[in-house]
DNA sequence: ACAGGGTATCGAATCGATTCGACGCAAAGC
DNA sequence: GCTTTGCGTCGAATCGATTCGATACCCTGT
């Protein structure tokens, strides 16, 4: 019941040994005896002193054992994203590997005295997301110095990213769409931008996010005039919302929909399947990324699988990497197209 | 190109003011003349100083501003929970009003260097889960001294916890199955611990998870003989296993299944379709969380519906109350019964 | 012109540990 | 017996900022 925590001083004094003994028992980094070890452990014990304080030893250190990863988006969306979790989990497995842990953050300078960039311990960053929203994260972290690396978006300079080939992976589906024979096609992609409500857009339309653009252009190398939809998310709902328009006038509807999620993809597949259509007859479908979609059996969905786990994986021991005080290089990672049972032939 | 990033000194010298002032311009806890903020933040511009060091700050201040939020399992696996991530929703939302980011962290003394409440720099830390592990992170948060709140689980002592009234929510859901008429009921519950592989279990089984064994009981209150069958998670995967099995001869069919979780009932469903019985006339199926369930329409889950988000919120604010040295008490909240599509009065 | 009051700035102590060169002492070598 | 070697321990500086009582200063009221 003391009022002030016992110090490695006070164990130290307790033990009768000087604190440089006694943080070395408990760092590990020179070797002592073990009659003093257990004097030490013992007065620890006695003490209720429980290991050096984190904050001291961080300052000390100058490092503090946390990896920021900062999302564009509300946080309880972007979990909602099973690619994100599955990269989240990559990246957890690499950083715990050199006993660093994952600080959740929010690109945003809106809310004063929300957790920050600007005010958080961390040793590195990841920033995860496509739109230009993190240039502001970006600025933050370069200024202060610290390892950053980007996933899937646009960072410039030296800084590492961890990609996609998106466009040629998104080529690759189409053509395989094209070659079934394909020429009416409609495309269903990502947000355009952050905040975009859903709707048509056209080939003009800006576009901020990177993986709606390449991938975007990857199909359009295939079908340059085809309309595209752009979704409000990725998610089912969104994917359901935009197959209702796209399939709304039988007279205009496609053969085949490129859909840039396996989720929107999902969505359209329900879509058609409420327009009175069926997958593959009379639409084909294909989707990108490669998860497991509960709910959709028994389609398998055609698909562009790319490597998500490794993707943070590869995040994390980047930042790894660079807190060694190594240079990461950006690295790109390629799809591998699978065929579902979701696309075929057009009809007659 | 400094070899050495600037500290706040070298600002204060730059702006030839005293390290105090300078301190002052950056928390604004104390008033300065525009004249000399503006010599401070022009030498802070002058040297790249892009702010006090926010480990050494956490040390004077003695906060990190850092909450840890731990869970018992494998951190990819709690993200596929909807329930899990929407109380996280709820947690970061009350934890950032106090300016505090969330660090994820997996209880677990296995590997040696990985993060751990031991070596984190938290202020306070909010424990996820249900089953005796986290025993040990309590320890370890107790003899830190740190305020720790536990979301579903038994804390013991004077330690805050967040609860559902699992056992009465359950029993209610019984209630209506039974008031239904229904005789031949199944149950499919949650693991009965943590690595549980799935299968049936008897009355007598221990079952270290909190949140089973009490839903379990509230069913058991109406149905005392009803067999069990304990999934391996909260998966609609798992609930198709489940079904699978329940349904599997049709000579001792159930009427209908109470599943513990929205996944796991959807999974029942799906299983029921399979076995070719229609839901809700040949099988009735409840759930628990009331989440939205991706690709179940038509179906609307007979469910309970629990205040996930606000059960994460009153963590977070929980917390909050606890690192202002206010004391927390524990809150239980109450779930609410909602009749879905899945349940109507058994045939003939 | 001087006491009184309010502001803006300064000094110095402090947060709690880590680090590294120096040092003491005992065993070993010649 | 005296120097060398080496292991273990100690001192003191340091990490970078915050805090608060003290101080200097300017303005106002009489």
């Amino acid at each position: 019941m003391s009022i002030r925590r016992a110090t490695i001083a006070d164990v130290a004094r307790e033990a009768g040994v000087s604190p440089s003994t006694a943080s070395v028992v408990f760092s590990g980094k020179t070797p002592v005896s073990d009659a003093t070890r257990r004097r030490v452990l013992d007065a620890a014990e006695a003490l209720g002193y429980t290991g050096p304080d984190p904050l001291a030893a961080s300052l000390r250190r100058g490092r503090s054992g946390i990896v920021g990863v900062v999302f564009e988006e509300h946080l309880g969306r972007a979990f909602q994203d099973p690619v994100k979790i599955l990269m989240m989990d990559g990246l957890t497995e690499s950083v715990a590997g050199m006993g660093a842990g994952l600080l959740l953050l929010r690109d945003q300078g809106d809310e004063p005295g929300a957790p920050s960039l600007t005010t958080a311990p961390v040793d590195a960053a990841v920033l995860v997301g496509c739109s230009g929203i993190l240039r502001e994260s970006l600025d933050v972290v370069r200024a202060r110095g610290i390892p950053v690396v980007v996933i899937e978006g646009d960072a410039g300079d030296g800084i590492p990213r961890v990609g996609l080939d998106n466009r040629d992976a998104q080529r690759q589906a189409a053509n395989h769409v094209r070659s079934l024979g394909h020429e009416r096609v409609a495309l269903v992609t990502l947000p355009v931008r952050s905040g975009w409500p859903g709707g048509w857009i056209d080939s003009d339309a800006r576009i901020t996010v990177d993986v709606t653009r390449d991938r975007l252009q990857g199909a359009r190398d295939v079908y340059p005039d085809a309309p595209a939809y752009a979704a409000a998310g990725s998610f089912i709902d969104e994917g359901l919302a935009a197959g209702r328009v796209i399939f709304a006038d039988p007279a205009s509807r496609p053969t085949a929909v490129l859909a840039q999620s396996d989720l929107l993809a999902a969505g359209v597949v329900r879509a058609a399947e409420e327009a009175g259509l069926r997958v593959p007859e009379d639409v084909s479908v294909t989707g990108f990324d490669g998860i497991v979609v509960d709910g959709l059996a028994p389609y398998e969905l055609t698909t562009i699988v790319q490597p998500t786990v490794d993707k943070g994986r590869a995040a994390g021991q980047a930042v790894v990497a660079m807190l060694r005080g190594e240079a990461a290089a950006s690295i790109s990672f390629t799809c591998e197209f699978r065929a579902g049972n979701t696309t075929a032939p057009p009809r007659g």
